[in-house]
DNA sequence: TCATTATCATGAGCGATGCTCATGTTAGCC
DNA sequence: GGCTAACATGAGCATCGCTCATGATAATGA
């Protein structure tokens, strides 16, 4: 699923092919983030990004046909590294129930906020934004960011996630819907969270873990 | 609480006290609305807004400090629309349990997103806008515009929302934390569902209920 | 009634933004 | 060296949010 036959970054105008390229490619990367990280959305120009990533405006506009593409290519890679970093984690510690792993998701998803520069604010995309809606759906052509993350965890957990019984009698609820409506509130509550307290706060992470083992813990209601 | 001596919109920069400037500023906010709902926050410029209202761009920061302000103010009309067509609502059919009461504040809040225009894309303030943090602080000055709503409707709700037996030890979840947080969710599912379809996805309506049905159900977890 | 003053309305224009594209520069090959 | 294709560059364009000098209008006093 989700081929991306094309690289790294979806919506890449061209790719680069010569290593100075590619390592100029991270550095605008790395400079966005530095700068969501310092300044927040509303200071990210892309006139900043360049100027921090000391290339010239034109050369970013080589790699990105415009700055939503620049802030999805920096979500998608911060997508890759939570997958990565999760996959890891639940390979160590193999959780035997859907609880322990939900707590393991949120977990380091947690860590990276406070960790890696830019995730703050962004994760793997920011929800609501002003401009065009084109934004939501460049990591995936179809589904939305949000969605292309549950899809991507769904494989990740496999068949962990079985259709709850007492659900509604016309067949009980889809886990893949239940994944993305999880999803979509751990990112929710965990975005007041970290709004609250820059660290993250406390009571509002449990809260978040709580939501999600009572919303996928099976029975019914 | 959230005392409002200076009128029905705080970031207002000066008050209409004659007939017809109300009347330009109630035309203001609804170009806004329906140009909202019509091309999305994207499109959505000062310029336009007052060529639609047929006022000069001068006149529009004659009411508001600026775009934020004008944003705010439309998600606080919807925040008084809303409070008062659920406030009615629970007058009605006096809703006996949790349950009932978060089934009629999700029936409510689909209702005015296929109804109220704009509403779909702001409902009570974007909540992950790009620029300035200080959108989101408008409605109320210390809380932000989903922990306003929570407020309003703690007290709108009374102590129906008890604190769960089976919390922390260290003394129970907080109420008004448990109301936050689920109003957090709501309002993520809920922007899924519209986004996924536009008359609101029934099935994810459905699961909207059924995560606040469980999150805010007594008992241990 | 007409000055005078205070208030409101107006839109040209400012700085900044996202982005383009003509021009300059380099790399690879014969 | 000459030629060509690929890349790099930043002045400049349209548009944005927003201001503020100026003109219109209402209120007040004699």
């Amino acid at each position: 699923m989700n081929a991306r036959p094309e690289g790294p970054s979806g919506p890449l105008r061209r790719r680069p092919v010569q290593r100075r390229s590619a390592e100029r490619l991270e550095r605008i990367l790395d400079a966005s983030a530095r700068l969501l990280e310092e300044s927040g959305y509303g200071a990210l120009t892309t006139r900043e990004v360049a100027r921090r990533a000391e290339v010239p405006i034109g050369t970013l506009y080589q790699f990105f046909t415009g700055k939503d593409a620049l802030v999805a290519a920096l979500a998608e890679r911060n997508l890759e590294r939570y997958l990565a970093r999760l996959a890891r984690r639940i390979e160590c510690e193999a959780p035997a129930h859907v609880a322990a792993l939900t707590d393991l998701a949120v977990e380091e998803f947690v860590a990276m906020k406070r960790a890696v520069p830019g995730f703050g604010v962004l994760d793997f995309g920011v929800v609501g934004p002003p401009g065009n809606r084109a934004e939501q759906h460049i990591l995936d052509a179809v589904l939305d960011n949000n969605a292309a993350v549950a899809q991507r965890l769904g494989t990740l957990i496999g068949g962990m996630l079985e259709s709850r019984e007492g659900a509604d009698p016309e067949g009980g609820a889809d886990p893949s819907l239940a994944l993305r409506v999880a999803m979509e509130c751990a990112d929710a509550v965990l975005q007041l969270a970290f709004r609250v307290d820059p660290d993250g706060d406390p009571a509002l992470i449990a809260e978040c873990k709580r939501v999600l083992r009572r919303y996928l813990a099976p029975g019914p209601g």
